[in-house]
DNA sequence: GAGTATTTGTACGTATGTATC
DNA sequence: GGATACATACGTACAAATACT
């Protein structure tokens, strides 16, 4: 039947490794990872499959690499709460490359964007914000409307 | 001094073409785009660039790669609208790879977790559901609470 | 179904540029 | 200025999934 075990890219192997070690805080936030050489050696593997790893993490949006600068693991930064306007709509998506560049936005933030009933947009970060529904009376659970 | 005009990388300039063909329909939703292969010649550089531009393209959410397939322009899927409950909190993050493995969601869809009052969560991929705070009197405006 | 061509995915290597330290 | 470290860009080869005959 041949039924192919999947065996994962070595780059999304070494990227689960270092996502382990992040979740359990052997690099904590705020501090560096060791330099891409070091783990070309530490894994050996060539460098370019240690930029694919750590590509998938920046996408993750779990470390930042800078030009010139060791990769850092992403400090998460405080939320703040918002609390959604009544009839207010949100979506969510990533970024456009110029918005990234323009507002400063790392790799692998997506954007959350609050429209009220007057048509005006609000956007944050996701990474900062939770949002709120407005509290009242009744309906405790989310409510889905499929007009499919 | 030495303002140094800063010159986009080949890849982010090639990118940039290919979203707005994108954009303006030259390459519809659901249509391939050219071959790698073309796009180097097109372009007159090499395989890594166009593959480093489509990679580009694919974190924002705008195309598909599939190997062996021709890479193609994602089809936006109509939105659900979800109505959250009141007092649900509702985050949004990008997917381990895990989750897009398991799930099989694109890379560049984020997705959108509503917690209800009760702790219960619901999960959503990002660019299939706009959500609708609950109707009601009040505030028309989003309201934020800084705790910093 | 079988076989072949096409197309993207993975992985290696090398050289050079550029920002940071 | 020098050393370090990541970014860009070229090249190559083979693997694996898909599409076509």
């Amino acid at each position: 039947m041949n039924v192919q075990r999947h065996v994962p890219a070595m780059y999304h192997q070494i990227a689960d490794v270092l996502r382990g070690e992040i979740d359990r805080g052997t690099h904590p936030a705020g501090q560096p990872l060791p330099t891409e050489r070091e783990l070309c050696e530490q894994y050996s593997v060539s460098l370019t499959t240690i930029r694919r790893a750590l590509a998938i993490l920046r996408e993750e949006g779990l470390i930042t690499t800078r030009r010139g600068a060791p990769s850092a693991v992403r400090e998460c930064p405080a939320r703040r709460t918002v609390v959604m306007g009544r009839g207010s709509k949100l979506t969510c998506r990533m970024p456009t490359t110029t918005e990234r560049f323009a507002m400063g936005i790392d790799r692998g933030v997506p954007l959350v964007e609050v429209r009220d009933r007057l048509g005006h947009v609000e956007v944050f970060l996701a990474d900062q914000v939770e949002v709120l529904s407005p509290e009242g009376l009744a309906s405790a659970t989310t409510r889905v409307m499929d007009f499919a």
